[in-house]
RNA sequence: GCCGGAGUGGCGGAAUGGCAGACGCAGGGGACUUAAAAUCCUUUGCUCGAUGAGGGCGUGCGGGUUCGAAUCCCGCCUCCGGCACCA
């Protein structure tokens, strides 16, 4: 055995051993329980961060884990690959977006790989890959055929330089990022999926899912938004036409003032036309269409609007109340009109103030009375109706009731709920991405591609030009075709979908990736899903978790899996922080994988990320703790070395060179403790890793465990119940410190003299009877300030512990005369004595 | 702005109603060495006290509940994530 780890022969050399032992392949087996473990798969930057590295070694800790304690574990890693920054590379340096990817694939792999993570590579996917698209093109067009797809016009940032659409990303203080150019909102048709149909089983399957954090659900919650209220017609005095607003306080509908209405809302056209200040009000509308929607809502963002000058009759009391537009008025959201009450809303009573509108309070505070004149704060409890007709005199809470029945059977009005969420826009006007599969025929509309002619590919050869528009408008050979149901001319679709489309199935096509006939093998997906531990960044915890269920759902309604929901527990993983702040190229602080893995090796990289705070935290980086952990290692092999050469381990004995002279006394008591701290640290480390996900917390009690070895070692070494002990000692040892270094481990458990991989060892059980003592240090507190520790027998009673704790001089001292009102007795922790003094 | 999260020694963190600071880093002292590195041992929250014995204070800030609060409740402050075309 060599005196110390040299990773730079042993990582590689084990590597290569478990990829020629397939020891990560996995099959579906009835008989053992499966378990998938799933992270994030990366978009192929170029290079893998410290993020990622974070993220596959808590991801590999837990699969390795899991595998030792005998579960079928499937682990597979893939590639995010469409996306905006491989078309960015294309216009600025000229780059194929395909090879360009590829390239970086091919890096990245190697990178992920040298980190010595379990992952089943045959499984290996990538979403650029026609045979991958393929099957995102097929169920596009399930969904298109469920109704579920649809076009729709809708607002977009629009350079009018570059000709092109901008992500949120790329517009910085409002001007196009490439050129500078102000960007304009402009309206353009594109492709949705109507994910608000599954709004409500979205919202309700999130109750049952325990196994997600609080806080994601609560997000998730929120985000969809749903809220009961009435959908109320108003009606247009001189044209007649209905203006539907939504309001979840119809009991104030007496108390309207005026509507105001989303500058997009299709009825201003016809309201502002022909008026006498009609430029005025269009300039407003397009300044207000402009602001981006955080701004138009935000509260410290001044309301604005203005009158159209057109009118409405209110629906229960026939009053005509003036229409205003509105910049705090969303048209995404409810039927883009509110109803304006300024007596009791806040809101409306501060727009209403700001361009002096009448306010009308109809629900009376008990013994109060409101003034809408001089009123400076919106009433908005319950109350008795006043000023509401038939309904005076009712208290809100029956009112609403009795209102809500009044306006349906009058036809006026329907209880509806609406919900914050909106269907997911997923067109892209851009190159690198999957290509909607969709043909326009003169004759036939929208035609969707048939199933034989997918996938429709991406052409190659395109040229990118810094200027312009989607390079797949500009290229007749793939834009030209011929209608799939007439043979006509026809026009293909240019958009592309937008990659969290891509990355919405991936889970599933890791079960069967290899399928040519269909998306995936039902029988193999049923077998593994769902996803048994999902592990990413919180900032996914909205978009691509709430698209990816919503996708689920949807594929089991067509009946193509069989689970509702697509990841059973959820692990959201912190930053990678350096200085405060998180790694990132632009702001130069960024600390490559490659240059940790080159100098400390693999097993440092991944213990460091995991010691150096809790999963679900962000990590600072400090290249002191890198340099701890890599410490550590090293302590940990020549503590193996050391009972190896001096024969305690495994190896025949020979006569120890200088035995301890009164090692023979003590070596009792010491191999109890050895076999004590070996069992303490497995049950700490199983129940960390295995219950609580608390990675920082098992490695340290690991390194505990470390140092109570180092100290006992001396005395056990060398003797015959010492040896044995020392023994079961190291096995544990590396056994548990396995799933979370997995090289050093598997060259001491060979070291050792063991055959098989360690990460084929079953996870060892700890021995409840090892862990026994007879007497704990308890401390004892004075109305609730420690005073004293004292030792007690572990199942002393109260009157024991309180006569002991007399005894203390300390504790005597600071009771003096005072009398003992009660005690609190906690086992093995504490003894309070509440005292009063005279 | 809205939604979610976090704040504990010089630093990363531990303790989720019961001894605040496990473990690691950094620092001090020592051993080994011609020397250094490595390693091993030891010490280390702040403060008063004499460097002792012993005491006081201390988990972002202000209140509260409790025998007992880093932990629970109310009100703030600061930082971080998401906000629908980055992924």
């Amino acid at each position: 055995m060599r005196d110390k780890y040299y990773f730079e022969e042993v990582e590689p050399k084990w590597q290569e051993q478990w990829e020629k032992d397939r020891l990560y392949r996995v099959d579906e087996t009835p008989d053992r329980p499966k378990f998938y473990l799933l992270e994030m798969f990366p978009y192929p930057s170029g290079r893998i961060h410290m993020g990622h590295v974070r993220n596959y070694s808590i991801g590999d800790v837990m699969a390795r884990f899991r595998r030792m304690n005998g579960w079928n574990v499937l682990h597979p890693m893939g590639w995010d690959a469409f996306g905006l920054p491989a078309e960015n590379a294309a216009i600025q340096h000229g780059a194929n977006p395909a090879g360009w990817t590829r390239e970086n694939i091919a890096h990245m792999r190697k990178q992920i790989k040298r980190m010595g993570y379990s992952y089943d590579w045959a499984r290996e996917v990538a979403t650029n890959d026609p045979a991958y698209y393929k099957w995102t093109q097929w169920l596009f067009i399930q969904l298109f055929k469920k109704g579920l797809a649809y076009r729709k016009s809708q607002k977009v940032n629009w350079c009018p330089s570059c000709a092109t659409v901008l992500a949120n990303e790329q517009v910085v203080n409002g001007a196009c990022e490439r050129c500078d150019t102000p960007v304009i909102r402009r309206q353009l048709e594109q492709w949705f999926f109507r994910i608000t149909d599954y709004a409500e089983r979205l919202l309700h399957n999130l109750d049952a899912m325990q196994g997600w954090p609080e806080h994601v659900k609560t997000m998730q919650r929120n985000w969809i938004g749903r809220s009961e209220g009435m959908d109320l017609d108003f009606v247009v005095a001189d044209t007649g036409e209905k203006l539907t607003v939504f309001t979840t306080r119809h009991d104030t509908v007496y108390g309207v003032t005026y509507l105001v209405i989303a500058a997009e809302h299709p009825l201003v056209e016809r309201l502002i036309a022909g008026r006498p200040n009609e430029d005025e009000l269009r300039r407003f509308v397009s300044q207000v269409i402009s602001q981006d929607d955080i701004a138009r809502t935000a509260e410290d963002t001044e309301k604005v609007g203005m009158f159209t000058g057109g009118y409405a009759i209110n629906p229960a009391s026939g009053e005509k109340v003036p229409i205003w537009i509105g910049n705090y008025v969303l048209m995404d959201y409810g039927t883009g009109a509110v109803m304006g009450v300024p007596a009791h809303d806040q809101r409306d009573l501060e727009f209403a103030r700001k361009y002096g509108l009448p306010v009308k309070a109809v629900i009376s505070p008990p013994g109060a009375e409101l003034n809408g004149h001089t009123m400076e704060c919106a009433y908005v409890d319950d109350g008795v109706q006043i000023n509401s007709g038939q309904f005076d005199g009712m208290p809100s809470g029956e009112a609403r009731p009795a209102m809500a029945r009044y306006l349906e059977s009058s036809g006026k009005g329907r209880p509806t709920v609406h919900y914050k969420l909106r269907d997911w826009l997923i067109s892209r006007q851009r190159f690198w991405g999957a290509p909607i599969p969709i043909v326009y025929c003169k004759h036939c509309g929208q035609v969707p591609v048939p199933d034989a002619d997918l996938p429709v590919m991406l052409p190659t050869g395109v040229k990118f030009m810094p200027t312009g528009q989607s390079p797949l408008l500009g290229c007749p050979e793939f834009v030209n075709t011929t209608c799939p149901v007439c043979g006509g001319p026809a026009r293909r679709e240019t958009d592309t979908m937008d990659t969290f489309v891509c990355s919405s199935w991936y889970f599933l096509r890791y079960t069967s990736p290899e399928s040519h006939d269909h998306a995936w093998d039902k029988a193999k997906a049923d077998y593994w899903m769902p996803v048994d531990q999902y592990i990413g960044g919180v900032e996914h915890a909205i978009m691509h978790l709430m698209y990816a269920r919503f996708f689920t759902m949807v594929m089991r309604d067509l009946g193509l899996v069989s689970v509702d929901e697509p990841f059973k527990n959820l692990l959201t993983q912190g930053m990678v922080l350096l200085g405060g702040h998180k790694m990132s190229k632009s702001k130069g602080n960024t600390v490559d994988p490659d240059d940790i893995v080159g100098k400390y090796g693999a097993d440092t990289a991944r213990l460091f990320t995991l010691f150096a705070s809790p999963v679900e935290r962000d990590l600072e980086w400090s290249d002191e703790g890198v340099e701890g952990c890599w410490r550590f290692l090293q302590r940990v092999w020549r503590l193996v070395y050391q009972c190896v050469e001096s024969s305690g381990c495994s190896q025949p004995a020979e006569a120890p060179a200088a035995p301890a002279a009164n090692a023979t006394a003590a070596s009792g008591d010491d191999v109890l403790r050895v076999r004590r701290a070996a069992h303490a640290a497995l049950k700490k480390v199983t129940e960390d890793v295995g219950a609580r996900n608390s990675l920082n917390t098992a490695i340290a009690a690991i390194m505990e465990y470390v140092n109570a070895l180092y100290s006992l070692k001396d005395a056990v070494v060398g003797h015959e119940r010492g040896d044995a002990a020392m023994a079961e000692a190291i096995d544990f040892l590396i056994v548990m410190l396995a799933p979370f270094a997995p090289h050093i481990t598997e060259e001491l458990w060979h070291a050792v003299g063991h055959g098989e991989s360690v990460h084929s060892q079953p996870w060892p059980k700890y021995d409840p009877e090892a862990l026994a003592v007879e007497s704990v240090e308890i401390a004892v507190q004075v109305n609730g300030k420690v005073r004293d520790r004292i030792m007690v027998p572990v199942d002393v009673t109260e009157d024991a512990a309180l006569a002991a704790a007399m005894a203390s001089p300390r504790v005597s001292a600071v009771i003096g005369s005072a009398s003992v009102k009660k005690t609190i007795l906690v086992p093995g922790k504490l003894l309070n004595i509440v005292v009063q003094t005279a």
